[in-house]
DNA sequence: CAATAAGGTATTTTT
DNA sequence: TACCTTATTG
């Protein structure tokens, strides 16, 4: 309890009824969550294995880990529950499969996967526009509905099919024994609502629930979330309705609202005090979020000082922006001593990276990118796990359309298509229907032959899987298909063949070290399972902590801080973007502003470009309506007469670069 | 089946 | 403008 402060303190220690904390920006919510676990641990109300606290992501998730840890013995934190949703979904899942239809050794589809097999679908629907109705059909996972209510509900054209599609999808898909991540949520919901017992077994062993980032959850979620603190309420929800970002994903920031009328007994603490920013910043984010229409009111405060404005930096194009950004992270870096890894660069869209990642590079200056393609979606890494997971469970057509020809066996698209053909009229998996006679006889003794082989092998190391460790079966699955020497003929070139196979050998690592910690990772499927849900690049950035100007979006800036904030292409059509400026759509656009702004503990500079080329075409662009949104005696406008020019700027980096290199040859 | 050309399309993406 | 996806052709 110690350097709580009184709010704080209170979230901490109340019991007996539900809890909402509203945590504003940097009011130390994490340390809230951890000394809650850590003091009901210590007297005694619940022992770690009752507890569970649930995140979004497995980085929030192995933070919270480490820090609630540190505050206990190993012993007292022994069987604490820290993990996603989504885990503790497939955990409750793998407990009950058979309950719910599944076998024990289920796929989990990726959203690329599942993506594929509703375009799959909607071909064969004669769709042509697959990407709405993918939409659609997520929303009503999200929101709980079936498929035999979303047929019910379907109004417009898009809808009807849609709710065409989803039934096919779902049917699909189990089929595979697969489930997708919405899934993950869904399927726990529905146990639990028809099966009273399996819900008190899990009521029995959570004893009491925390949940982090609580205005992200969707529908589906907070029914998971009530159904397990049942009318005990043990609950203590965290979140801020200001940082809800993610609505256009099924959250619903009103699931805070919804918890004071699910439980009238909810005790409600605000944490305002912040401890991240100066005050000129947090009354400048205050005043802007003002704009939004507020259930609870919140002002955050800091005893941080009152510390500088923030800078306005108008700009005429975004090449001079990169400039100006670029130059004044140089001259912080030489006069003041500051590292790289202090600024940030934040933006509303992936794509105003590349600018500056052009002049960062030219200029010797070190960046991180976080976002991006992650490990996992790598077509590499892909294809190593679609292997696997066909080892693991032979229903996941998914998993052998990406392999069946990859390396190149020569079974091309009208083989495979009569082998779907067939594999329905007899309802068996794709892998199940290449090896029938029936099968052999609709295609010619080549592709049969070509089948057969492939099958033999997959039947031969499937069978040796069963009792060989994972990592050499990963090991003899990338030897037997020869992958190193697809990868060579089918890059551009040898240095990315080269490091495209160490993304290979990566997965084996990962493997191994999941294998040898054992920790309930023994088998290949719940490897495979494991990895369907962490993704390594988080592990990896993460090791090694180097002095990088980080890079990324708005929203992948949630949760982090930088003394140096660099809020960029803050203009009108892109903050607010041109497609969210209705009235609902712009409230979030302004809490993406807000939590930019928010990410700064001491400088924050924003700016803008007068003119920016849109598809190619130079276009006039106005600053965004949220500047006029803020407080000016707190803002710093760059004087565009005293401004120098982009040659003298571009003379001032290059003086810098050179004097870096004079330093480094030392 | 692979290479090439043309076309169409451009928020955000925790799992 | 620059990307990625699809269609076409040999």
């Amino acid at each position: 309890m110690n350097g709580l402060n009184p709010q704080q303190q209170a979230a901490v220690t109340h019991l007996g009824s539900p809890l909402l904390v509203l945590a504003g920006a940097g009011s130390g919510k994490t340390r809230v969550i951890t000394q809650k676990i850590a003091w009901m641990i210590r007297k005694g109300v619940h022992s770690a294995d009752q507890i569970a606290a649930i995140t979004f992501t497995n980085k929030a998730a192995r933070e919270m880990r480490e820090r609630a840890t540190q505050l206990l013995t190993k012993e007292e934190a022994k069987g604490l529950t820290v993990s996603t949703f989504h885990t503790l979904g497939l955990n409750i899942i793998k407990r009950e499969a058979k309950r719910l239809g599944y076998k024990k050794n289920f796929s989990i589809l990726d959203a690329q996967d599942s993506e594929a097999i509703l375009k799959e679908l909607a071909h064969k629907e004669d769709v042509e526009e697959a990407d709405n109705l993918r939409w659609i059909i997520s929303r009503w996972k999200n929101d709980f509905i079936s498929v035999e209510q979303a047929a019910l509900l379907a109004n417009t054209t898009d809808e009807k099919l849609a709710a065409i599609l989803y039934e096919k999808y779902q049917r699909q898909i189990k089929a595979y024994n697969a489930v997708d991540f919405d899934d993950l949520i869904v399927l726990p919901v529905q146990l639990f609502e028809q099966h009273p017992d399996a819900l008190q077994h899990w009521q029995n062993k959570l004893r009491y629930l925390l949940v982090d980032e609580y205005q992200d959850t969707n529908a589906c979620q907070y029914r998971l979330i009530r159904l397990l603190a049942g009318i005990r309420g043990a609950l203590t929800a965290v979140g801020d309705d200001d940082q809800s970002i993610y609505a256009w994903r099924g959250a619903r920031p009103e699931n805070i609202a919804q918890l004071q009328q699910d439980y009238p007994l909810l005790k409600v603490v605000k944490l305002e005090q912040n401890y991240r920013s100066t005050s000129r910043i947090l009354q400048s984010a205050n005043k802007l979020i003002g704009n939004n229409p507020h259930l609870f009111k919140k002002n955050l405060w800091s005893t941080l000082g009152e510390g500088d404005p923030i800078r306005i930096m108008p700009c005429r194009t975004p090449e001079h922006e990169v400039e100006k950004v670029v130059s004044e992270i140089l001259k912080a870096r030489f006069r003041d001593r500051a590292d790289f890894k202090d600024f940030a660069i934040l933006y509303r869209g992936n794509h105003q990276s590349r600018l500056f990642e052009k002049a960062l590079r030219e200029n010797n200056i070190a960046y991180k990118i976080s976002g991006g393609t992650s490990f996992f979606s790598r077509a590499e890494v892909k294809d190593i796990l679609a292997y696997l997971r066909l080892i693991a469970n032979p229903d996941d057509d998914a998993a052998f359309l990406r392999i069946i020809n990859t390396p190149k066996r020569e079974i091309g698209t009208s083989t495979l298509e009569k082998l779907g053909e067939y594999a329905f009229e007899r309802k068996t998996s794709m892998l199940t229907a290449a090896q029938e006679l029936g099968f052999a006889q609709r295609v010619s003794a080549k592709a049969t032959q070509r089948i057969e082989t492939f099958c033999f092998w997959l039947h031969e190391i499937t069978r040796a899987a069963e009792n060989t460790d994972p990592t050499s079966i990963v090991k003899q699955v990338i030897n037997d298909v020869s992958y190193e020497d697809w990868l060579k003929n089918t890059c551009n070139t040898p240095k990315q063949a080269e490091s495209r196979m160490k993304n290979v050998w990566e997965i084996v690592e990962w493997i191994r070290k999941l294998h040898d910690d054992g920790a309930g990772k023994e088998t290949l499927g719940e490897i495979i399972a494991h990895m369907s849900l962490v993704d390594m690049l988080e592990r990896n950035s993460e090791e090694k902590e180097q002095d990088a100007v980080a890079l990324m979006t708005l929203h992948a800036a949630k949760g982090l801080e930088f003394p140096s904030v660099f809020l960029v292409g803050v203009e009108e059509e892109l903050l607010p973007h041109a497609n969210s400026v209705d009235e609902h759509s712009i409230q979030e656009e302004r809490r993406l502003a807000y939590v930019g702004i928010t990410r700064a503990q001491k400088n924050l500079t924003i700016s803008y470009a007068k003119t920016r080329s849109r598809y190619g075409e130079a276009s006039t662009v106005e600053p965004s309506r949220f500047l006029e949104e803020l407080p000016p005696e707190h803002l710093e406008w760059e004087d565009k007469k005293a401004a120098i020019t982009p040659e003298q700027r571009q003379e001032t980096a290059r003086a810098y670069v050179a004097n870096l290199q004079a330093l480094l040859g030392d």
